[in-house]
DNA sequence: ATTTAATATGAATACTTGCTCATATGTTCA
DNA sequence: TGAACATATGAGCAAGTATTCATATTAAAT
């Protein structure tokens, strides 16, 4: 099995990607919305956080495009952008399973 | 389909899984170690890091399982001891790659 | 035993990050 | 138009991170 990356700019560009999921916030943030589009207000009470805190993380993960956004009168909904986000946080999950086992 | 992570200390893990693959010079470090065991003095070599960082590096690699070293005399030999790395790794990718078209 | 090589570790430092607070923008309704 | 609400943004700060440098450990060789 071949590795696909290889160059200086793909560890980066990968390391970008995993930098934007390795907050817990933004990973709740993540997992609400896998369960379907919601807006900013009911994603801050949720994770407890302010709602400035929550738009920040969110445009964080706007910027990887994990995410998309479309106003909808007052409020702002947000959506999974990027179903294979599932897979990698199932793997990330899984992987901290086996962390505890050893 | 059920999401299997939703406690707060499950997002703390899988954001210290994800926080562990968030630097570049790590992501090459594992790359390298796909391909096979080595020991530091190559990594450090391929990687263009000082030998002091790389070991710094391999630790946090080692203490959230994604390496294991062995001692072979005055070098240490350090291998992959988690296979589904590769496909965070991959999975990553084609994400990075995604962002690159938009 | 000493020297030399390979790796690990601790302290210090420059840089990054996530929050809060204050303020700005955008939308609705009176 | 203006008041009230939802979200976004910028500055500032406390906490965390990756490197370097100096030093410690461990093994090999003479």
């Amino acid at each position: 099995m071949e590795r696909s990356f290889s160059a200086q700019a793909d560890f980066d560009s990968m390391a970008a990607t995993f930098k934007c999921l390795s907050d817990p916030s933004r990973l709740q943030l993540l997992a609400i919305l896998l369960d379907g589009e919601t807006n900013v207000g009911k994603l801050a009470a949720q994770c407890g956080l302010s709602p400035s805190a929550t738009s920040h993380q969110l445009r964080v993960l706007r910027n990887l495009r994990f995410v998309s956004a479309n106003r909808e009168g007052q409020q702002v909904n947000y959506r999974i952008n990027d179903e294979h986000i599932r897979d990698l946080m199932e793997q990330a999950y899984k992987h901290s399973l086996h962390l505890q086992s050893s």
